[in-house]
DNA sequence: GCCGTTTTCGGCCCGACTGTTTTCAGTCG
């Protein structure tokens, strides 16, 4: 069982002991053993396996980690099968409804016995839910509002589909009268590989212009709420975005508290209490008096550390770095010199060798390698050796007559299911760059999954491993692997791993990428661009590597050719 | 249920908005 499902399953457990209301304290000790599951890179099957003492984890205690231990032996946890034999699945639907909590959902079940969403409805359009205490008719039109919405809406979205709605909401705001600064926050600012709700802070002179501007603003479908200082809208695409007033001088201390992480916020107010300080959104406040609060780096000062960077706020790791003054400088788009995954007209991609370099070229980008499918990808008209060793002809003789730009010979091998690569040492031999990914079998087990990897980390032909797990953000999860036995074996035969920059991959994840980056592995960020304007998406891998803590130092595409030169094999 | 340089017991982040209420509980971020 992996790190992922007994996560979720802590989760689901702590879902379930809300509706029951059971200690709210306790309830927040499965979900934060749950984000510690999440992001570690070991898995915790394999840490029992050696031995290992899962109290060390931070959030594990005796009780949780005997949890654990039940989940990977057994596949399961008495104590949850016991709640969803008294608490019905549907139940938890009805708890996440806008509105409707897990005190409202007991409500619904214990005094009308509602399990799901559907009875949920009927007994609303029936008018039932109204006469129960603390219900009336407002509740149950909500109810009935978004209920169809509901079920539909879980999911996040892709922070590249939300940029552009945020920057042009921005601008809008911004070009207002009455305001002087307008900003993201929230994950969106901390560049998530998705994300739910949209914050925006604006400093106003005039709250009614703004709210209003945003209210009439093309973007925006419904106001679901408008307060004195805050206003909640529903944006297309089924998003929704809070707008908060504040004054300038608590500008700093809002913008802190609402780009968070939660996680990373409570850990800011444990320290200003030690320090006898309290931390809101309104500033840093030492009794009546106000410490700090203008600016988020007078905040952090005040607490004894240097600014964070957004990407970083996550309360994993960052606090001990930001006291000793350690935290790194995180790369950026400007540092990145190459683009080392690209498909032209010759597999599946829509431009041709001639389109990309040129528009590799307007990009900044100072060398390139295309790397078309192999032949086991057929849907995209693979290549197998005859039409590869053509192919590369062609792009030596394009490169030959290019200037400024370095342009390498390369392929996107596949790891074959039965652990072989699709194509022969003679010809990946020729190439001047190997990429090696799994296409197919993702839901081999583990054992299958980490022997294929082997094969081609072990190759002396392959440099690098694309897109390492395969996943599919929102659609399918990655192959099952021990991530930590791979980029050790990695690290051991110099193979360079990827950050897919595509928005819907970002793989390495950023945990992982981190842990590369500890055993000394060059990254590379990459587009993988299927056509021209493919190759914008460098940007989201830039912000995934970024929130792995990583620097130009360590992003390999950022060196100079004459400096990544000596890194190819 | 976790945790500890004030602690092995008694804490555990905090404010805005809404709806249902006559002063507050629930929900949300």
């Amino acid at each position: 069982m992996n790190n992922e499902r007994i996560a979720s399953q802590f989760d689901e457990l702590a879902d379930l002991l809300e509706i029951q209301g059971a200690n709210p304290f306790r309830i927040r000790a499965y979900r934060n053993a749950s984000r510690t599951l999440e992001g570690i890179t070991d898995s915790v099957s394999s840490l029992l396996e050696e031995g290992t003492d899962l109290t060390e984890l931070s959030g594990i205690g005796k009780d949780l980690a005997a949890k654990i231990a039940e989940l990977v032996e057994s596949g399961t946890l008495e104590q949850l099968e016991e709640l969803k034999a008294e608490v019905p699945p549907g139940v938890l639907d009805i708890m996440r409804l806008p509105g409707v909590g897990p005190k409202k959902a007991a409500t619904l079940f214990k005094e009308l016995n509602i399990t799901n969403l559907d009875e949920l409805k009927a007994a609303a359009q029936a008018g039932e839910i109204q006469n129960l205490k603390g219900f009336a008719k407002k509740t149950e039109d909500s109810i009935l509002a978004n209920i169809d919405q509901a079920a539909k809406s879980k999911e996040r979205t892709f922070f590249a589909t939300a940029e552009p709605l945020v920057e042009q909401i921005v601008e809008t705001l911004a070009a207002l009268a009455s305001t002087q600064q307008v900003t993201p926050a929230g994950s969106f600012r901390r560049r998530k590989e998705t994300v739910g709700d949209l914050d925006i802070l604006v400093t106003s002179d005039d709250v009614d212009e703004v709210m209003d501007a945003l209210a009439n603003h093309d973007l925006v479908e419904e106001v679901l709420q408008r307060g004195e200082t805050k206003q909640r809208v529903r944006l297309i695409k089924g998003l929704e975005m809070d707008l908060r007033v504040v004054p300038a001088k608590s500008y700093g201390a809002a913008m802190q508290y609402f780009t968070g992480s939660k996680e990373h916020n409570i850990v800011m107010r444990k320290r200003a209490q030690k320090q006898n300080l309290e931390l809101n959104e309104y500033g840093l406040f030492s009794g009546e008096e106000s410490v700090a609060g203008e600016t988020e780096e007078e905040v952090y000062e005040a607490l004894g550390l240097a600014w964070v960077p957004p990407e970083l706020r996550e309360d994993r790791g960052e606090f001990e770095l930001a006291e000793n003054n350690r935290l790194p400088e995180l790369v950026t788009l400007d540092d990145i010199r190459g683009d080392l995954h690209m498909h032209t007209t010759a597999t599946d991609g829509t431009a041709t060798i001639e389109e990309m370099i040129d528009a590799a070229k307007k990009r900044g980008r100072k060398y390139i390698a295309i790397t078309d499918h192999s032949k086991r990808v057929t849907m995209a008209n693979g290549l197998d050796a005859d039409r590869l060793r053509t192919h590369w002809n062609e792009i030596r003789e394009v490169a030959e007559k290019t200037k400024g730009i370095q342009v390498l010979c390369g392929i996107e091998c596949d790891i074959l299911e039965d652990a072989t690569l699709d194509l022969p040492d003679d010809v990946l031999e020729e190439a001047d760059w190997v990429l090696a990914v799994l296409h197919y079998g993702l839901k081999q087990d583990k054992q299958q999954i980490h022997k294929r990897l082997m094969t081609a980390i072990k190759n002396p032909n392959v440099d690098i491993i694309g897109h390492p797990t395969g996943r599919i953000i929102g659609k399918r999860p990655g192959a099952e692997m021990e991530m930590s036995e791979i980029l050790k074996a990695a690290a051991d035969h110099e193979v360079m791993m990827e950050i897919n920059a595509h928005p819907s991959r970002l793989d390495l994840h950023a945990q992982h990428a981190a842990a590369a980056k500890d055993l000394g592995i060059p990254i590379v960020i990459s587009t993988d661009a299927h056509s021209t304007s493919g190759m914008d998406v460098m940007r989201y891998g830039v912000f995934q590597a970024r929130r792995a803590g990583l620097s130009a130092n360590d992003i390999a595409n950022s060196r100079s050719w004459t400096q990544f030169k000596k890194l190819l094999k």
